[in-house]
DNA sequence: CCCTGATTCGC
DNA sequence: GCGAATCAGG
């Protein structure tokens, strides 16, 4: 990949938007974070804007799971109807590809929307090349729209996806419905 | 361990 | 000019 106009311009813009390196580098697509500091620098614009970008980490605040509804028992064969989401920068980040695949179906049943039954833990919304192998791999939103993101929250001792969203897994999908 | 930006230096 | 490797730090 090469700095044409375009893709330097957009990386001006988010980088005085405040976002990250590595956030900025997963939008582009095709380059490292390192490749975005190094491009930053050579243009000179480092400093970026005083405006307090978000520096810190957001920590985790999950006392909302105790109350999220749990069914365990059969996780939903409806394998034959789900459509496999692929994006084209699976190819990029090897086995996380693999952990990547996702039904519309899910996706379609996230709940974004906050209501007062069901309390969505905040994600750290996440691109997928920033996903790692303890973060939730839990999809938001249509895939095809801009906004489309990982969870991200913490997954170390949960596997795919964090606690929240590992029920939500192994919830049948009329369960999930129901819930919403 | 996760992540951040800064710097160096071979290409 | 580019960006991987490395450093220093939260």
């Amino acid at each position: 990949m090469n700095w044409t106009d375009e893709r330097v311009e957009l990386l001006k813009k988010l980088w005085s938007e405040g976002l990250s390196a590595s956030q900025i580098a997963a939008q582009l697509g095709g380059v490292s974070r390192n490749a975005v500091i190094g491009k930053v620098h050579r243009l000179k614009l480092s400093g970026r804007g005083k405006t307090s970008a978000a520096p810190a980490r957001s920590k985790k605040v999950n006392t909302v799971n105790s109350t999220a509804r749990v069914n365990v028992n059969a996780p939903t064969s409806s394998a034959s109807q789900q459509t496999v989401v692929r994006t084209s920068v699976h190819k990029s980040v090897g086995a996380t590809a693999l952990q990547a695949e996702y039904s519309v179906e899910a996706v379609a049943h996230t709940v974004i929307r906050p209501s007062a039954e069901v309390v969505v833990p905040i994600s750290r919304r996440l691109s997928l090349l920033q996903l790692s192998e303890r973060t939730c791999k839990w999809p938001v939103g249509d895939p095809l729209n801009e906004d489309f993101h990982f969870c991200g929250n913490d997954s170390a001792e949960t596997g795919p996806y964090c606690t929240y969203h590992s029920k939500l897994a192994f919830q049948p999908v009329s369960e999930r419905r129901r819930a919403r």
